[in-house]
DNA sequence: TTTT
DNA sequence: TTTT
């Protein structure tokens, strides 16, 4: 993968809505994440601290796309480890624009959401073969029709799994 | 600083220019640096691998910007660990725009870069307080003048070094 | 910190046991934590997984110990960060002995554990000053003696919190 | 792998000495590295910060311990991920002794070494499988012998490559 | 046992 | 848009 370097990402944070998950050309799933993190901010005058928000736009491919619409939903807390990569765009003007995503190898499910989890947590890891069974629940798969059911209104888009840089089947306009 | 959560990102990667540093109204120091990462791309029908670079905007505060200012250079190799922000700001349209950027927090030379280094590398950790000396250079300093010499058009601006969302003081308008 | 290296090391894992508080000669208060994190092992002949659980010794200092003595139990799923370190130490025959440890500065509670943290997850920054609240609870702090109440059969010893490879007050003969 | 944890270890450090590589029965290479990390430590009364060198035993499988032979020598600078295990096993009187070491799965070559390296840097990601080509140098191959070569009094012994927690092959007494 |  |  890297030459030499290291770009890494580490995220443990929550849903702030549920996967959206779609099916790229190839039929592999790509699922997105929009995940939270919080930290307190500097002190204000008064002393207190004001707590700030950050959104991070992740992207998942395969199965681990696939487990994340299983047992992911809003308010979710979830591990995820990646990369960065910000991918350019075009807008409705010609301007370039940019976004940054994390593209994620690493999943792990901690707890929360919605219809499931019940604080537990139950982790398995994507990407490269889970293995084993999936002994008990932690979010009960809302729905198990495959991801091309879920998003009929999408046409299928060209996304190898292995694809570092090749978004051209991105239909979002403006993805954040 | 985080409130149950966590936001880390780990880059090891080689400056494409020499590190941008002003100072803001504080006085604080704020450089920003460039970094790229390589990794292999998907093979191509030949069976090659193309190598992609990603390019990570870095910002830091305070004593590690002095010292990426005095140590780092273009084609340096660093270790950065920091956080990611995204923060919000209006093109001349008015529209809104988002640039991500890994806000540093800690930071280790490893070598390479212009007028020293000699590959060895030499580290000194930033943030929270260096401490010892510094014996031997990594990069010979190449200038030792304040970072409001350095940069003289530079208007003073306010940036408190533990703000984590205040970037009023940003004078590009296309940052990334 | 470090000089040109880096060590650190991640863990997100329960707690086999609640919390070993004790305070140093200096008043530290210093935490033991045995850490559970489970992988799923090789293949057995008939195809299934067997898991793997690794148990990791943390020792955390000052205000990181004291928060995780109030809000972590057994069966605590908590979230470290920190760094490796190996001491050295004799048994009774005069052998050398080598035990290793993950030095812990930063912490973020997850969930779990008894009496308390009905799953969601409260989170608070370790190490260098938590500032802020704590509003609700994650664990009720089952104990709000100081550290010397809880373990009165220890003597106090001397453990300064910064302190990379003292560890002669450590009284166990066996530690890990 | 994981099972809704993690452990994670990631070194930025130092061989002291030459990778000690050895061939289980079952063909895997096996590499095992020494890897010095240094920090500083606390102020002494004089105010000065004497330097702590932490050492990490780490070992390597299959393609990444091919690499490291290949590539790593006395001195490199490397990069490394991995994961935490402690080894039980018994030393001549049957007392039960453990041994903590960091399982590789990722590794990036950073610079210096004997005979090559030049201080910038050629990394390639070890473990899943490198592709691409190796142009020009990082340390020129010492020896491209197999590794059975290279250590002809090495008896043969099962080590899957993933296995997590077999570690019966281990002829060392005193791993550590 | 490394290195600056 | 999440959560405590």
């Amino acid at each position: 993968m890297a030459k030499g370097t290291v770009n890494k990402v580490i995220i443990l944070g929550r849903l702030g809505q549920d996967p959206e998950v779609r099916a790229a050309a190839s039929g592999t799933t790509v699922a997105n994440l929009n995940v939270a993190t919080n930290e307190l901010g500097p002190k204000d005058p008064s002393g207190m601290r004001q707590e700030n928000t950050e959104w991070h736009r992740c992207v998942l491919f395969g199965r681990t796309a696939e487990l994340a619409q299983q047992y992911l939903s809003k308010g979710s807390l979830v591990y995820l480890e990646g990369r960065l990569q910000t991918r350019k765009w075009q807008d409705q003007n010609g301007n370039d624009r940019y976004s940054t995503e994390i593209v994620v190898n690493e999943m792990q499910f901690v707890g929360g959401g919605q219809g499931g989890g019940q604080g537990g947590g139950q982790g398995m890891s994507g990407g490269q073969g889970m293995g084993g069974q999936q002994g008990g629940g932690f979010n009960q798969p809302q729905q198990q029709q495959p991801a091309q059911q879920r998003q009929p209104q999408q046409q299928p888009q060209a996304q190898p799994q292995q694809s570092t840089n090749n978004f051209d089947d991105f239909d979002d306009d403006i993805p954040f």
